[in-house]
DNA sequence: ATATTTGGTAAACACTGTTTACCAAGTGTA
DNA sequence: TACACTTGGTAAACAGTGTTTACCAAATAT
């Protein structure tokens, strides 16, 4: 940080304004309402400027959708430390990332609901899966979840990450009108989820 | 149909061809892809001549979801027909629902990613909701499933959907230039899920 | 035969993101 | 100190968007 001329730092301090302020705006009014105009307005420059710190407008949005995969990601570690089991760290994670989706709305939308075809993020989703994936077969080697041929690590991350994800993207959407508690209710069924895992697919009842 | 007038049927016929390019237009260039001016371009009108059928390009949207949301029924609908028990008709079904969302990404992406507050189509969702609360029920009458206080119909009902649209969501974003065989993945989940419906929540191990 | 509604057009309006030409202030260097 | 040059910013234009307005011809209704 300090290795820089002033100039640098500046550049950078205005940078961090633009999106900072970029992010404040989609939470407000969404990602439609996010405006370059209205944006150069609210920091005091013109539209143009903003050109000499992104490339485009898609460009500085993937930046403001880096900042808040940051943010979840931290959000998420905060309740994970001192959890041992991995069955604690898929339910603490879980319903942190659904509250998460529920605080922040529109930030979920920008990650998550974006039109197919347009793959970014690809990596901050890539060290997601893996560390998710680390969880999975941590709890399998410490004989916590049970793993089939059929119903496999991969399987048991891709079931994790799909009913989070499910119960996150309804609640961010079409159930944010409801006055049902979402994450009393995800409790219950993640807690349903993850005590499966621990369930042979061959060896019940 | 036929009780109109002649122009009244022309005038349905030209909103029925505006709705369909329109959603061509989606299905091949995405949401952010459908310009008022290239569609009017399309079917040989003025742009102008559109706000005779449509309010707004968000009125034209919404139609169009509306016709998805048609689509994606009868295809489930379709899937489900002839399957007696209640297990049977949540496993075809959602699996129906995820193929849809393999097979049409644009569609559903429209469908069910749209901007929290812009809570449209709340209809089909609440019959959509119903309809799958009926067949929980059923399987619970009928012993399939398994309901208890904390777990009860509503909760497995928000667990099937979320965990369908959990999945149909990623197949349709992240996951689309994936190597996987997402359809057989499903079955295996969705099979698990199903199958833990039939187990009480202090009943079991 | 006359009046009125209807479906369509052309053009303007008010926006949008982006690019261009330009410039002043700051920086590096002989 | 003097000169060349990069840098951050501006104003204005450009191309595109959704939408509205004024107008009109043809179909309909009376």
């Amino acid at each position: 940080m300090t290795d820089l001329n002033p100039q640098a730092r500046r550049k950078a301090q205005t940078r961090r304004d633009i999106l900072e302020n970029a992010r404040q705006m989609i939470v407000k009014q969404g990602i439609g309402g996010l405006s370059i105009r209205a944006l150069a307005d609210v920091i005091d420059y013109t539209p143009g400027a903003l050109y000499k710190y992104f490339d485009s407008k898609e460009d500085l949005i993937d930046a403001v959708r880096a900042d808040c995969f940051e943010r979840l990601n931290a959000f998420i570690a905060e309740r994970v430390t001192d959890v041992q089991n991995a069955a604690g760290m898929l339910l603490e994670g879980g319903l942190a990332y659904v509250e998460y989706a529920a605080l922040h709305p529109q930030e979920y939308h920008l990650m998550f609901n974006m039109e197919p075809s347009r793959a970014t993020c690809g990596e901050q989703r890539k060290t997601a899966m893996h560390m998710l994936l680390q969880i999975i077969k941590m709890g399998i080697v410490q004989g916590d979840f049970i793993a089939t041929p059929e119903y496999d690590a991969d399987a048991i991350a891709y079931h994790s990450w799909a009913i989070v994800h499910g119960i996150a993207s309804l609640q961010a959407t079409v159930l944010l009108d409801e006055r049902i508690d979402m994450v009393a209710l995800s409790r219950v069924i993640l807690k349903k989820v993850i005590d499966q895992f621990s369930v042979g697919t061959y060896a019940k009842r």
